[in-house]
DNA sequence: TGATAAACGGAACATTGTTCCGTATATTTC
DNA sequence: GAAATATACGGAACAATGTTCCGTTTATCA
């Protein structure tokens, strides 16, 4: 059945529907790609006008489609949890339920670990992220849930997991480690999915 | 025994022991507590201009002594590090040695609590904080590695608990938590501690 | 007490977020 | 297709804040 959930809408490019000029949408995408490139680059603490500048446009129009600075981070955060939760579907329609949601978790730990520099952001006690957290609940949980439902459905994984309870897990796991440690992560998620398996096989070390 | 640690000597003031004028001295001392206080009001992001008023300076004072605002936040840091660890010597003469541990790790985890903002300055991946988490560790380890020893020593704990472990596994229970939920934090903690309890009594939670 | 090195204070500079407004242009209207 | 108009554009200018510089003041010492 894998029905589209809600949270399949995406801010694929800002300003959507509104009657917007076609100049004004194409400098719009152009911010929005330019920041997202800007803040992996250098991190979330980039220039404004370091994006306007890589986008080709003057800051005036940069900040008529983004008044604040925190505007354009929530907006490329936004687009990328986005991109995550859409890899849900690709992998479901590609690969066996059990395979789809071992490579969604792991995309989703790179996901995590690449967005360091913005977890300090949304800490920084700042009211303007504070929507962020509902968002990416909003988007993820119900992605997460399919994919679980898939995979206990056919018994490879227990019914009792919380999509909400896995993703924190996984998220804290994924942020909490200081160093560069990738590998580190990529093996105790490992070990996480290991242990969701029904039942419990002999070698797991969970 | 209670031997004095290396941990011992502090920077209580800035400017221990060269050849400074009196003034100088008198400035540094102020700029620093006037940090403390700034920063516990307004958060580590507070303009350094307002901590030169406060300290009754200008900022050139100010600068000469502090050449980066980052060293301002280390060494306020660092002052408090040192604070919080010598509060074990006294609850150690005052206390019993179970006592003496049990508060000190309150203290500890108030201590965590208070420095939410500091956590996301560690994070930020600035180098010059580098220096912070051994500074961390090298002062509170043997601080509470003794603590642990004494309470192990008359059979009131488990003895194998490492300092460490015990300063991370608190720190991230005291850091976590998101909402002003002190209280929840401090029951988390005491139920730790209740687990280091040797041998486990009936009624413990753990 | 006078000489001198050290310290002081704050004006000035650099960087960066944000606002403003004269100019340019996409869209609509006829 | 051309004029009218609302919309958008670009970048100069402003504000806040970290940092540097240097003329003036002062603690220290002989």
């Amino acid at each position: 059945m894998a029905p589209k959930s809600d949270a399949e809408s995406a801010v694929t490019s800002a300003l959507v529907s509104a009657n917007v000029r076609a100049d004004a949408q194409r400098n719009a995408d152009a911010v929005l790609s330019a920041a997202k490139e800007v803040f992996a680059e250098k991190g979330v603490d980039a220039p404004v006008r370091d994006i306007a500048a890589k986008a080709g446009v003057g800051i005036g129009t940069l900040y008529r489609r983004f008044p604040k600075r925190s505007d354009l981070i929530k907006a490329v955060f936004k687009q990328e949890v986005d991109a995550c939760a859409a890899t849900a579907a690709d992998f479901s329609a590609q690969y066996s339920s059990m395979e789809a949601l071992t490579r969604w978790l792991h995309r989703y730990t790179d996901f995590i670990a690449a967005k360091r520099g913005l977890s300090s952001a949304l800490r920084s006690g700042d009211p303007a992220y504070d929507e962020l957290p509902d968002y990416f609940r909003a988007r993820f949980e119900p992605v997460l849930g399919e994919l679980l439902r898939q995979a206990s459905e056919v018994q490879e994984i227990r019914a009792d997991i919380e999509a909400y309870d896995l993703l924190r897990a996984i998220g804290n796991l994924a942020a909490a480690t200081g160093d560069g440690s990738a590998d580190h992560t990529r093996r105790m998620v490992g070990l996480l999915v290991d242990g969701l398996r029904n039942p419990p096989r002999k070698g797991s070390n969970l």
